[in-house]
DNA sequence: TATATTTGCGTATATTATACACATAATAAA
DNA sequence: TTTATTATGTGTATAATATACGCAAATATA
């Protein structure tokens, strides 16, 4: 007789002041009790996986998200002390300024980490994070799922930095911006911000519909 | 108190003669008995994702498969008529010439299906089979996979053949054989082949030692 | 008022992709 | 055995795309 748990956990991907960061909880119960770990529970008889997912990370941090999509599932035999365990894995953006995130049910605690400075973590979830991070990077050259990232409306600059952020190199400031305005998937604003000294930049913001047009007529997102 | 089954199912892609074809069984039992169906089933308690999609696909088909991949869980609620059934379904290539296929367990009959002559599939296996057709021609373009649906040495032309069709679009024979060859992953054989009429071609083979150095060292496979 | 900082923008060059046709080596047909 | 048919093998010119690169404008700060 099968005896596998089913359970689904989410990487949440945030980005503030040029880090990439991740949502993470630390566990009030056993195993692992106190350690930190990448959200989820175990699925409900009577609930999707998405759903479930969503209950999950509400319930634990109070976060509603804007963007998933399913990203592994994860099934080593000893990967969960308590017997087979299976995850399916998620992957989820937000913009972490939208939210406040609160502990509950089986969080002790809830908070933001850069991915450049991780604390050990429960189960194989370094494992998940590890592939979340490399879907994220792969991702961004050709989906623009960085604006889920971004502020509705936001510089230029602050796409560029996310780019160079993610990809882990430098961009050419002009090429990149031909490049991005050629898909013409943004709409330039007329609002200006001014953070700080320097020349105030112009708004953008991503017109989803357009790119969905765009897609559906063969044309690629591509950087 | 959780009761979610868990299953594995294995959407296997062969080619022959031009066609893509994908493997499946008419199933022995209820429910839908009798049906065409990706080969699949019940994961034990001790036995790891892959171990359980390869004795299934063995125990069902006859097949040893080569090149196996996850392709993506699926869970919606009523996508089982037996209950609360999630499945994580896999993708695989083989070379069909290379097995006899022999149905036993719950097949009662297996055969390599035309991916655009397909008959009624039980369960949610359309769902499943469309997006794995999606993942296998997205994914020719950027991995090396092909070869593994090709004959080990093989000209020039079978290679070609195999993109235009799973592209669905022609190519400039020059231009995809230099693209090709400049990959630098191809070794060319002192060997001809000669079918039917025409010149003889030349052999080639798929250096994958090659191409996991080429690999690492950043250079990416592209057509 | 001068200095520092950030934005916005164009062009020249290199690289890559595309379009395109004919000679060769074999088999099949006359 | 000669001729037609079929498939393979190869190079170059042109178009498209990617890359490299520097300076003026608009603001904050000293």
């Amino acid at each position: 007789m099968q005896s596998i748990k089913l359970t689904v956990d989410a990487v949440v991907f945030g980005y503030e002041e040029g880090k990439i960061s991740v949502l993470l909880i630390r566990r009030k119960y056993d195993p692992y009790k106190g350690q930190w770990a990448i959200p989820g529970g175990f699925v409900k008889n009577n609930e999707s996986l998405e759903d479930s997912v969503e209950r999950e990370l509400y319930e634990e941090t109070g976060i509603k998200i804007n963007y998933l999509e399913q990203l592994y599932s994860f099934g080593k035999l000893d990967r969960d002390p308590r017997g087979r365990v299976v995850s399916i894995a998620y992957f989820g953006l937000v913009r972490p300024n939208t939210f406040k995130i609160i502990a509950s049910t089986d969080a002790e605690e809830v908070a933001w980490f850069s991915i450049d400075e991780l604390p050990k973590l429960a189960f194989d979830h370094e494992e998940i994070l590890k592939i979340a991070i490399e879907r994220l990077q792969g991702k961004i050259t050709y989906e623009p799922i960085g604006f889920e990232l971004l502020d509705k409306k936001f510089p230029f600059s602050d796409l560029e930095k996310l780019y160079t952020t993610l990809l882990g190199r430098d961009i050419d400031r002009r090429n990149f911006r031909k490049k991005i305005i050629g898909l013409n998937v943004l709409d330039e604003l007329d609002e200006k911000v001014s953070k700080g000294s320097g020349r105030p930049a112009n708004l953008f913001q991503f017109n989803k519909k357009r790119y969905f047009q765009l897609k559906k007529e063969g044309i690629i997102f591509e950087i």
